[in-house]
DNA sequence: CTGTTAGCGCATTCAG
DNA sequence: CTGAATGCGCTAACAG
C-alpha cells in the first residue's frame, strides 16, 4: 500500500516470520507449503501489496513469458485484426505481446528484433517491411543464431528458413482470374478482352505468385485474354496515380484486378477521377473492403481469414518454442466474396 | 555466433582482458573509456554476437524502457491510428511498447495492468473496457499506490483522478445538432422534425457527453425538434437491431445521428433492410467513414485525429513520468466532415 | 514442509 | 581511466 519502495518477496517473509523461498514458494507453487503458512504468506502479499518483479524472475529462471510481434502496419486492417487474434491466443497460453510497428522502414524493423532478442522474448511473429528477395536485413543471423523462436506471418524473408504463414497466394490470383473468366470476359467482345492487374512491387513475391496464379488460369482457358499489369506497392495513392496514368494513355480494360485492398480502392479512385462508372467494367479485389453492402455496392474480392492466420501463426510459434526443430509453412486459402 | 549459452559481459571481458564493468561502461557509457581499449571491446562484443540482457539491467537500474498500452479493441480503426501514434512517438524516446488488447474483458484488464507492474513499466495508456461510472476496478487502488504513470485515453474511469487525452465530446454533439439544425431539419415540415439519436451504453460517459452537446444546441434553437434516443452498445449488430425495431413502430425520423463509427453502420443498414433510401432523411455519425468518397456517398461525421490524440497522451505520459505530479487533462476537439 | 546457499547479468558504489 | 566488491529480486539445488 505505501507508495515508497517497492515490496519484494523478502518483505513478506520479514512480516510472517519466514524466508524469501518459503514465500517464493507460498505464491508459485502452493502445494509445497503448508496450508495455514500459505494462507498468512498469501494474505500478508495482499495487504503488502506485493507485485512479483517479473525481470527478477526472468533473469533467474531465464525464460521470458514474452512473445514479439513485429509489422510494418498496425493500421491496415487485415493486420491489426491478426494481432488481435495473436493477442487473444497468446494471452491464453500465458504470454504477453510486445508489439512493433515499424512503418515500414528497415532501421526500425532491425532495431524491434535487437529490442526482442534483448527482452529475451520466447518468440517472435515477424512481419517484414518488404517481402522482396533482395530484402536480406543481417538480423537474420542474430535471430539464426539465438534460440529464439520466429513465425514470418503473411511477407517472408526470401530463403530465410523459418517457419511461416502464408496465404495462398497463387490461388487467390487464380480464383479471381477465374471469376473474370466464367462471368465476365467471355461476355466482351474483341479487343475489349483486356485485364488490368494492379500489383504491389515488382520484385515482391506475393504479387508475383498472385500474378502467375492469374497467369496460369488464363493459360489454362485458351482464351485471348491480354493481361496489363502496373506495378507499385500496396498503397493507395501509388495505384490510384498509376491507374490514372493508365487510363489516360490507353482505353478503359474490361476489368480491373487490385492486389489487396487499398489498391482496388485506388483504382476504384482513379475510375471514377476520369469519369468511368466502375459498373461499365468489372472489378475485383483481394482483401475485404468492407461495410459496402450498406450502400449497396457489391465489389467482389478474395478474402482471407486474418483471425485463423494470426491463431495458426501463433500455434506454429509455440510448437516452435516447445522444441519442434524444423521449419514448417502454413498455407492459409481465401475465398471468393461477392 | 555459437548458438548455445548467451554470451555476457563477462564473455566479452575475459575475452579481451578486461574485467565486467569496463565492458559495461565501453557499451554504456563509450566516453569514460579509453578509446582503444573501447574499439577491442565493441569489436569483440559485436564479433561474439553479444546481446544485452534488457531483464538484468533493468533489474539493477530498476527502470525499464516499457511502456503498457491497454486497450478493448486493437481492430477499432480509431485505436488502431491511436496505436500507431503511440508507438512510433514511444520508439522516438526510445521506449518499447507492451500491447494488451483487453477484449472488452474487464479480467483480462486487470490481467493486464498487473503484467505491466509486474514489468515495471514507466507508464500505461489506458483506454478502458467502458466508462461507465458503475465501472471501479480495483486495480485502480494498485496503480495509484505505485510509481508507474497513467494516462488515459479516450474512454476514462470516473473520478480515478488520472490524467487523460479525452475527445470533446460535448462539442461533438452540439456539432453534429447544429449541422442538422442549420442545413436540415429546418427545411422539414411539422411532425417531421424528430431526430433518432442512437448512443452506446445508457451510463457511458462519452455518451451522455455527446448527448448533452446535442441537447444543448437544440435548447438554444428554440425549435420544436424532437429527440428520440436509442442506448446501446459502441458495436454494429445492436444499433441495427435497435435502429430496426424502432423502424417497425415509429415514423421515419428527419435525421438519424449515430454516436460511433459502427453505431452509424448499424443505423444505416438498418435503414437498408426496412427499404429506406438513406438520402431520404439525414444521417451523420462520429467517426470517420473511410472511402466512401470513391463510391460517391458521402456521410457527414465529426471526425477527431486519433493520430494527434495518440501523440498527446505519449507525451502527457513522458511528462508524468518526468515527476510531473498533478494529472491534466486534454481535450481533442473534432471536426466536422461532410 | 522449510531453510541455506548460491547465482542469473548487469551497473553502482568506492578505491585505486 | 580501470578494478573489486556488492546487490537488484528471485528461485534452483540441495540440505535439514
Amino acid at each position: 500500500m505505501s507508495a515508497g519502495k517497492r515490496v519484494t518477496i523478502a518483505d513478506i517473509a520479514r512480516h510472517v516470520g519466514m524466508t524469501n523461498i518459503t514465500v517464493s514458494r507460498a505464491l508459485n507453487r502452493p502445494e509445497m507449503v503448508r496450508a495455514d503458512t500459505r494462507e498468512r504468506i498469501q494474505r500478508a502479499a495482499r495487504e503488502l501489496g506485493y507485485v512479483p518483479n517479473a525481470f527478477a524472475r526472468a533473469l533467474k529462471r531465464s525464460d521470458s513469458r514474452l512473445i514479439g510481434v513485429v509489422t510494418a502496419s498496425i493500421d491496415n486492417p487485415f493486420y491489426a485484426e491478426m494481432i488481435k487474434s495473436i493477442s487473444r491466443h497468446a494471452k491464453q497460453h500465458d504470454y504477453a505481446i510486445m508489439l512493433f510497428d515499424t512503418d515500414g522502414d528497415p532501421a526500425l524493423e532491425s532495431m524491434a528484433i535487437d529490442s526482442l532478442l534483448s527482452y529475451q522474448a520466447a518468440g517472435v511473429i515477424l512481419s517484414p517491411v518488404t517481402d522482396e528477395p533482395d530484402y536480406q536485413p543481417d538480423y537474420i543471423k542474430r535471430l539464426a543464431a539465438g534460440s529464439m523462436a520466429v513465425v514470418q506471418l503473411d511477407r517472408t524473408l526470401h530463403d530465410s528458413g523459418f517457419s511461416a504463414v502464408v496465404l495462398d497466394n497463387v490461388w487467390a490470383g487464380d480464383c479471381a482470374a477465374h471469376y473474370l473468366l466464367e462471368r465476365v470476359l467471355v461476355q466482351r467482345s474483341g479487343n475489349q478482352r483486356r485485364l488490368l492487374v494492379v500489383a504491389g512491387p515488382e520484385q515482391s513475391q506475393i504479387s508475383r505468385q498472385r500474378l502467375a496464379g492469374v497467369q496460369q488460369r488464363l493459360a489454362g482457358h485458351e482464351s485471348d485474354v491480354a493481361v496489363d499489369v502496373l506495378w507499385g506497392d500496396y498503397n493507395l495513392p501509388l495505384a490510384q496515380a498509376e491507374v490514372a496514368r493508365y487510363l489516360a494513355h490507353y482505353p478503359v480494360p474490361a476489368a480491373i484486378f487490385g492486389f489487396n485492398q487499398l489498391i482496388t480502392l485506388g483504382a476504384l479512385r482513379a475510375l471514377r477521377e476520369h469519369g468511368i462508372d466502375r459498373r461499365s467494367l468489372d472489378v475485383v479485389g483481394i482483401d475485404r473492403l468492407p461495410y459496402l453492402d450498406i450502400f449497396g455496392i457489391s465489389v467482389p474480392c478474395v478474402v482471407h481469414d486474418g483471425y485463423r492466420a494470426g491463431r495458426e501463426a501463433l500455434e506454429l510459434l509455440l510448437t516452435q518454442m516447445a522444441g519442434e526443430p524444423s521449419p514448417r509453412t502454413v498455407i492459409v486459402r481465401g475465398e471468393l466474396l461477392q
